[in-house]
DNA sequence: ACTGTGACGTGCT
DNA sequence: AAGCACGCCACAG
């Protein structure tokens, strides 16, 4: 997986987060099968984000926190991400120190990985270090 | 090759 | 809840 798949994967991960839903970098890493690359998620974003054609509802993914992490204090990401959210229903709580937060308990949206189509090749994915062979048995619990 | 940085995550205080 | 330390990974200097 190459930075253009990976880019492609945070995409279509991106365009299915539902209306008043929101998720974690870390989880749409963990969906796009590179659960640590939580970090360059949010660089995809900023790459996709401009005039992308079927625009992506890239306000829908915040820090696992649940906190709109702000991109530096003289950018207004933050607050358009904030608008964007309120617009469609999701409510955003101030904090003291001027942080902007979301529920997740209430509007995260945090699908099982393998159960989200990425369009993109996800045998390819990071299987550095801790990989389980293919013979995983989900069929416990 | 080394260092700093960032739309991050987790664990501990 | 809030802050801090440390881990993480690709990229720019």
């Amino acid at each position: 997986m190459d930075s253009a798949q990976f880019h492609e994967a945070v995409y279509n991960v991106v365009r299915q987060i539902p209306q008043q839903h929101v998720t974690s970098y870390g989880h749409v890493a963990k969906l796009v099968g590179m659960p640590r690359h939580a970090r360059h998620v949010g660089q995809a974003l900023k790459f996709l984000m401009p005039g992308v054609q079927p625009p992506i509802p890239w306000h829908r993914v915040l820090a696992a926190s649940g906190v709109i992490s702000s991109r530096g204090p003289e950018t207004d990401g933050a607050q358009r991400q904030r608008e964007a959210l309120e617009a469609e229903g999701v409510e955003v709580i101030d904090g003291r120190t001027g942080e902007m937060r979301v529920d997740l308990r209430r509007w995260g949206w945090f699908p099982p990985v393998g159960s989200i189509d990425t369009g993109v090749d996800a045998e390819a994915a990071d299987n550095d270090g801790e990989n389980h062979s293919q013979q995983e048995r989900e069929d416990e619990d």
